[in-house]
DNA sequence: ACCTGAACACCGTTCAAGT
DNA sequence: ACCTGAACACCGTTCAAGT
């Protein structure tokens, strides 16, 4: 079976759940696909985008409700934020790196900003409300892995409270 | 002169400031400093903590105010926030690095939980606070660099009206 | 106590050459 | 078109040995 920027981030994808971003090299990727390094720079620009690609994958299963309130879209959008990040392993830092690096390149993003446009929000709310949820997501990822139990599955109410009052803060505005 | 630990942050902060973070290796600071790369693990740990000191290096000159009201605190604090890390190159992503690694040797943070805490507002307002000013600063600075101008010294009216937005999220929480 | 020399086990990226 | 081999220019960290 042929290499592929599919199969490529399939298996990025793995060793960043089983072993952590820092054993995520592209020398670990091309040994674990059985190829010489160089071979991955015919199917991705460099490790940065991999990275981006990587991101868009996680956030892409997420539903943006676009009929709803502007308050009801962000707290459903925040919702599936965690539900999709918090299971994977250095989830926030990857993302994080997708918004400073590519942040158009995020579906996600795109759609917050729109949100945030319609409903005469300042459009950084959107960038502000993502960075948000990330840092209470790597929080509670910290956490987990600090006290030995796992990451809640699903959003613990002081997640949905801290993102509510930071939109409910822009809303206000 | 000998080595020290003063004296390597010292070259650090230059390295940062001058070639950005992808430059500070421990390699080059030792060559920088003219000594052996080995040399400096005699006065510091290894990297992170290098990186973490450099963190509370750029927050160390912020005073908050104790006595002053809970919004007039953080208000001051996002200014002086603004002021200290603008002009630092990647100091954001730095003082992040800082959050997840060590919080509880950030004097700026203690001081925010406190004041959240004495508030009634959840503590993890504090971290939440902190993460949206960086996230602004760090995307105002990527603006300033890619339209080719100066970030802004004076925090923009933008700045404060989205930190005043989160904050007065969890206030009337 | 403080530093060097040298090593260990890695990186990301490029590119001529092969198939 | 797709991949290998080999190189280039680096990393962070450790540690015996020297002064």
């Amino acid at each position: 079976m042929a290499l592929s920027r599919e199969k490529i981030l399939d298996t990025a994808f793995t060793l960043l759940t089983q072993y952590g971003l820092a054993d995520l090299s592209m020398r670990r990727l091309a040994s674990e696909l059985e190829v010489a390094p160089g071979a991955l720079y015919y199917h991705v620009k460099n490790k940065q985008e991999l990275l981006t690609h990587l991101a868009s994958r996680m956030l892409a299963p997420i539903e943006f409700p676009q009929d709803a309130s502007t308050a009801a879209a962000l707290t459903s959008a925040a919702d599936q934020v965690y539900r999709q990040l918090a299971g994977i392993r250095e989830s926030a830092e990857v993302v994080r790196l997708a918004v400073a690096l590519h942040p158009e390149r995020l579906e996600l993003l795109s759609a917050l900003t729109i949100t945030c446009h319609k409903a005469q929000v300042p459009q950084l709310a959107a960038k502000t409300l993502l960075h948000s949820m990330l840092s209470f997501i790597e929080e509670e990822q910290t956490r987990a892995t600090s006290t030995g139990t796992e990451a809640a599955t699903q959003p613990p109410a002081s997640y949905c409270d801290a993102i509510s009052a930071v939109a409910r803060g822009f809303l206000a505005a």
